[in-house]
Order: structure tokens, then sequence, then C-alpha cells
DNA sequence: TAAAAAATCGCCCGAAAGTATGAGGGTAAA
DNA sequence: TTTACCCTCATACTTTCGGGCGATTTTTTA
């Protein structure tokens, strides 16, 4: 209703000019004006029937405004692999296969067959890696591994 | 534009009876109505200058639309203990104790030291870690018990 | 306080894991 | 083509693990 001030201030305020001037002429022309002061309150009871008119017919001026709200998702860490430490570190490809496979808890007979490679091969590669990761366990090299983002 | 089609109708409507009426009128009594002609256009005008009125001035009311932004953050992971699954799993404090030191890469022995108890009681302890784990190697049951946020 | 659960330790044995050493074949760079 | 890796495999040996018993001593709890 805030809205319609203006609009009504402006209509009021035209009334009491209306009847201001009609006033004055009054002061001198008396009452031979009684016509035009008819038709000043013609004119305001009109202005204000047709702004109540379009205030009531007409549907509400909507403007929108876009608020963006910022939503935060936690993401679980996607895993980077750690190339630079592994080269640095002379770990070979198939080095870093068995270490992935040992790391998920598999024995070396089990890797040797997922790999389609002999039992002796797969300890081999294990004591290389132990070598180059300074390990001396499995589980110490798993460790390592993992805080070197070489593994996931 | 379209929206103010219903006042335009009306103000138009009106208009047209007025002059109807007046020229249904002007049959029979001829022009000395002049003066009520003058007025019913005086109030079809001021009419649509309210209506003009209400339409330019009304502020538009503000609807604010929020959109959701998504933004994914990486999560620096902060390790919260699985104290529920620890308790169903019926794993022992003690036992939690060695879990961590195993996950640390530590062999029985060192483990042992650590503890301040024999060697003896720390297999048992694994070995009883490795039936509540469902593990049959100490890397399987570290993998487990990191899935499981028992261990960071 | 009695029962249950947890922690401690021991022994044996077999299965993995790890160490050491050697060696053959493949590939890519010097 | 020679050197240098890398991958492969083998044998022999040592160490560590893990399973399967059993047992005693705390704690905790009902």
């Amino acid at each position: 209703m805030v809205k319609h001030r203006s609009v009504l201030i402006y209509g009021t305020s035209l009334a009491i000019l209306l009847f201001l001037l009609r006033w004055l002429e009054l002061r001198y022309i008396i009452f031979d004006h009684a016509m035009e002061i008819y038709v000043g309150a013609i004119a305001v009871i009109f202005t204000a029937l047709g702004i109540w008119l379009a205030l009531t017919l007409t549907k509400p001026k909507i403007e929108r405004v876009v608020v963006e709200k910022e939503i935060y998702i936690e993401k679980a860490k996607a895993f980077v692999f750690n190339e630079a430490d592994t080269a640095k570190l002379g770990i070979s490809k198939r080095e870093l296969e068995v270490l992935q496979l040992m790391a998920q808890g598999f024995s070396n007979a089990e890797i040797a067959t997922r790999l389609f490679v002999s039992l002796n091969t797969i300890k081999t590669h294990a004591s290389n890696l132990f070598i180059k990761l300074d390990a001396s366990r499995r589980t110490q090299a798993i460790e390592k591994a993992k805080t070197l983002s070489l593994i996931p």
C-alpha cells in the first residue's frame, strides 16, 4: 500500500488545487461558476476511479532478482598420482602395479596370479620396492607410498 | 502491455457508453445538453489519466529468486574415528592400538617392544583382529580398517 | 561376588614374506 | 652396437606371520 502513496498524494493535491482555484474565483465571481466546480469534482473522482481501476485490475509488476546462494559440497578428495616422486625413486611401471595390489591386501601369490607371472617375480619386485622405498616390510612400504601419494 | 488490456477495454467501453447515452439524448433534446457531453469527456479523460498515473508510478514488486550455486570443496579429510563399527566388531582398546601400529608399518616384534608386552601377546591380538576384521593378512586388515575409518 | 570380557603369555608348525644371488631376454638410448 | 634398464624366473636361506591350541591374570560388569 505504501507503494501507491505518490499516486494518492498526486490525486489529493490535484483535488485541493482545483478547489483552491474555485475558492479564489468565488471571491469575486460569486456563485455563477457552480458548473465548473462540478466539472472539477468529476475530474478528481474519475482520476481516482482510474487509479483504482488500474491498481485492482492490473497484475502486479514483478521484477525478478536472481540471488546466487553458494552451496558447499564436500568432495571425496580425488587422488592425484605423484608422478614426480615415483620417477625420482626410480619405481617402474610393473613395480607400481605390484605396490598397488600389495596395498589392497593381496598376498604375493595372489599378485602373481593376477599379473600372470611367477611368485618369484613378485618377490623380486617387492624386494626392489622395499629398497627404493627404504622399507623393510610391506606394511611400511604401503605406508610410505600412501603418504607420498604414489598410491590412493 | 497485454496485462493492461482489461483496463483499456473498460475505459474505452465507458467512453463509448457515455457517448452513446449522449447521442440517444441528442435525438430529442437536441443540443441543449452540450455541457453534459463536456462533463462526460472530462470523466473519460481523467479516468485515462488516473490509469496512466497508476501504471507509471507504481513501483514493481521485487521478487527474489534464489539460485543455488554448487561449489565443490576438496575435503581436507579430517579423520573421524568410527566408534560405532569398532564396537560392533568387538574390537578392544588394546587391539586397536596394535592395529594402529600395524598400519604404521611396525613388525609384531616392534609393536611388542613399544607396548611393553611379549611378541606372543601381539600375535594373539593380531590373530583376533584378523578374525574380527575378516582378514587373512595384516595388509588386508589395515585396508579394511582404513575404509571403515577405524584408523586414519 | 560371581561371571564375562579383556589382556597377558607360551609353544608348535606351516605358510608367507623377505634376502641374496644369478641369469636370460627385451627395449631404448648413447 | 654396446650400455643400461626393466621384466622375468629360479634356487636357497632366513625371518616374520598367522593359525591352532591352551592357560593365567587382571578388569569390568551384571
